[in-house]
DNA sequence: TGTACATCAGTGAACGCGCGTTCACTGATGTAC
DNA sequence: TGTACATCAGTGAACGCGCGTTCACTGATGTAC
């Protein structure tokens, strides 16, 4: 167990780790090659060797991002029965991720990999995401005959995208800014629009 | 008419605009102090005697994004009788104009402005903004009786800032770029939340 | 088991870049008398 | 109407910064024989 080894063993991984945290001290905007290559420990030069450019590391870091999502969005799936209850519940966690995780969500919905057709894992983890929340749709039934099912999911996607967004960007005030406080407040305002429906 | 005026005249307005057009053409992120002031035409120092630094500057431009986007909203109340309507189409003119102009509307809510106290015009033009979405949210009474009204402030709100958030990342598809698609789609994703209310 | 060698994963110096901000300055404008 | 002077709104040089990326390099590892 040599105190500096030469070679880092699992730098890619490390580095990934390293983005995250930078991410969520300092904004995600502070995420920098040559800082997450420091905070790792290692020379700024390194990542080249696991990385092609910056764009590729935040590409991955956003996956992992995506992965957690869908994780957590199936999570939901799985422990609830009532399909109506399941995409709130699902819709809710998609929120609570977000305000539990601000700095990698605003990563995940950057502008730089906006096109993610360069990075298939990125596009496949974040069409995983996408489809748990096509699912719960789905099954609930949320449509009447009249409205096509794709429009059903794009609302449902941006009333839980919405609210993610808003409350990381303090615009819903403070009480929302933790988990608890997001989930009451997606979940009332997923109420206000759903508890009437039969 | 000299060609080349030592002073410019209306500096403070020139930078602003300079500052919303390269927005447009080459995105929010490339607003820089020093690219403004050449953009306008002037050195670089000089909008220092205008605004005390560089996020001053976009609090001045997100300001005028917000009165727009006050004017756009309001715009719709005058035009439509049925309240349930006018509601509608509020948030489908919220949409449009995010997607009409979609880097103004990004600098409106970057996070560098996210606290307005100290641009207290930009806080009151953010605030007229809300106050045209609260004003059809209660005119059309959302709410049932047993939900409160912020919290259908904030569910509206929550969707259609999330369909324009989400159509200008691209994570909508291209046919929802447009301001018609956007439009289009947003009609349609309110609808499928709203269309079988009493 | 040992050795030669290819390959891999680091290092550190260097490149050029644009940025925000400060400073001493100067030209233009407005005002008091 | 003219003049002295304060104030205002520009200029251009300079500061230090962190960044992405490239490069020649070197230490460590793995493999063929």
């Amino acid at each position: 167990m040599p105190s500096k080894p030469y070679h880092h063993g699992d730098l890619r991984r490390a580095l990934i780790e390293a983005a995250v945290e930078i991410a969520r001290e300092h904004g995600a905007d502070e995420v920098s090659l040559r800082r997450v290559a420091r905070h790792a420990g290692v020379s700024h030069a390194a990542p080249y060797h696991h990385f092609p450019d910056r764009t590729a590391l935040i590409a991955a870091v956003a996956e992992v991002g995506f992965r957690a999502l869908a994780n957590d969005v199936s999570a939901v799936e799985r422990s609830i029965e009532s399909p109506r209850e399941r995409l709130h519940e699902a819709g809710v966690a998609y929120v609570v991720f977000a305000v539990s995780n601000p700095e990698q969500f605003r990563l995940m919905f950057s502008r730089e990999i906006a096109d993610s057709t360069p990075y298939p894992d990125l596009h496949a983890a974040a069409a995983d995401a996408r489809a748990g929340l096509e699912r719960a749709v789905a099954a609930s039934r949320l449509g009447s005959g009249t409205t096509s099912e794709p429009i059903d999911v794009a609302a449902a996607w941006a009333l839980v995208h919405g609210l993610a967004t808003l409350i990381i960007d303090g615009q819903l005030g403070n009480e929302a800014a933790s988990p608890e406080g997001a989930a009451a407040l997606s979940r009332a305002a997923i109420h206000a629009f759903w508890s009437q429906r039969s």
